[in-house]
DNA sequence: TCCGTTGGGTGACATTGTCACTGACGGTGC
DNA sequence: GCACCGTCAGTGACAATGTCACCCAACGGA
């Protein structure tokens, strides 16, 4: 397991001097994680600083009831500070970070991230900045937990998924885990879409057929 | 206007050296705040820290239907990071700081923030400390606001309005405002609860009656 | 082919949110 | 005392969402 250079790959380590970076490759695990892997959760909680190096990971928050709501997604060259913020805050919690896709993770220890956002300005701007874009994400989720409607909710996270492309993947329970709602209203409110000529569905797929009908949806919050 | 020395207040001046403190005290400003004065928000969006040396600040989020919900609230002795953080993410949001007292904040140029943040261990621990305690915050939130049920949410929050007294000073639209959701909602669970014999209600109070009965509603989630 | 698993449909009902309206209570001025 | 007014709370009807129980269809092995 050669050590290869990740450090390059985010905003807060490229621009290190190149011994630092050097020693930071030298602290840091790097794990390769397979699609549905759990990258951290309740049962691994990681003392460390999560970057991700590619792939993506999605965290989520589980209720007791076995319901599930999406947080935010982690995309390749960002950092996940969820889990730092537990450690720090020394708190229960519930959220979990799943691989969508095979990863790849950088794990930086406590120590070493405690060493490199004092002496850093760089690195500690670049930990700030995740620290407030999840804030972001979270605010977003509560608003739209607490006062949106699911038809408007649905049609975002259905253009979201989608990615411009004319399909999304997923079943109607993955769905209702993305916004945090039982499978039953998911079928009712895409049976809704279908019969209006929205989308079109089978088995684990969802195509669109008048995606700036969905759109106009999708705005009307 | 003769300075005076807040650092004493805040885990994360209180330990810095004596020169340090007499710098940030002069590139501090302290305001004083009326009960009910909205200390940030949309409208006032203030480049700065907020530290809050006596007083409570509520933060909560407005939807554009005109409904509310407390995020948090900060307490004498915190800051309020969330300024903080909607300004390095350069994002619209939406919540605003209202006091609930007269208070007394102080606000911290984010100038003297960077610095401060790079050379002082104790004051760049204190505002991580900050940010993660937000996050777990809002990840309560995220989890009451999906999962929860309105009786348990609103026994929940009258104990903790309560204070451990035994009554709480709130209308039906401030109770609503509190978990994000209409005032009728809180009138029906509140009729209930009366019925129950939880508690009286009389104009803009709230007494307990069976205190007990009201925390097995508020454990049972 | 059979069969177990998974994905999806459905109706009945509970909970929560919305709307429109009503009256009750507490001040203020007379 | 009384009339007036703004705030607070109660209510019924209905819409939206969540829950439960159960069904069936599609798919993928064995």
């Amino acid at each position: 397991m050669t050590p290869f250079d990740w450090t390059e790959r985010f905003d807060g380590t490229a621009a290190l001097p190149r011994p630092v970076r050097d020693r930071l490759i030298k602290a840091a695990h790097v794990v390769k994680v397979k699609k549905g892997d759990q990258v951290f959760g309740p049962l691994r909680t990681p003392d460390s600083l999560i970057f991700l190096y590619d792939g993506r990971i999605r965290v989520s928050q589980s209720s007791d009831s076995g319901r599930e709501i999406v947080l935010y997604r982690v995309d390749a060259g960002e950092s996940c500070v969820l889990t730092t913020a537990c450690m720090l805050a020394e708190e229960a919690y519930n959220a979990v970070g799943i691989a969508e896709t095979d990863a790849t993770v950088v794990l930086l220890p406590k120590s070493a991230f405690d060493q490199l956002s004092a002496e850093e300005d760089a690195f500690r701007k670049f930990v700030f900045a995740a620290y407030s874009r999840r804030m972001i994400d979270l605010l977003r989720v509560v608003d739209d937990v607490a006062f949106g409607r699911i038809d408007v909710r649905l049609a975002e996270r259905l253009l979201a998924l989608g990615k411009g492309s004319k399909q999304v993947r997923a079943t109607h329970q993955e769905l209702a885990s993305e916004l945090g709602t039982a499978r039953e209203v998911i079928s009712r409110v895409l049976n809704d879409f279908q019969k209006r000529e929205l989308i079109e569905q089978s088995r684990g797929l969802i195509t669109f057929k008048d995606k700036v009908g969905i759109e106009r949806i999708s705005a009307s919050n």
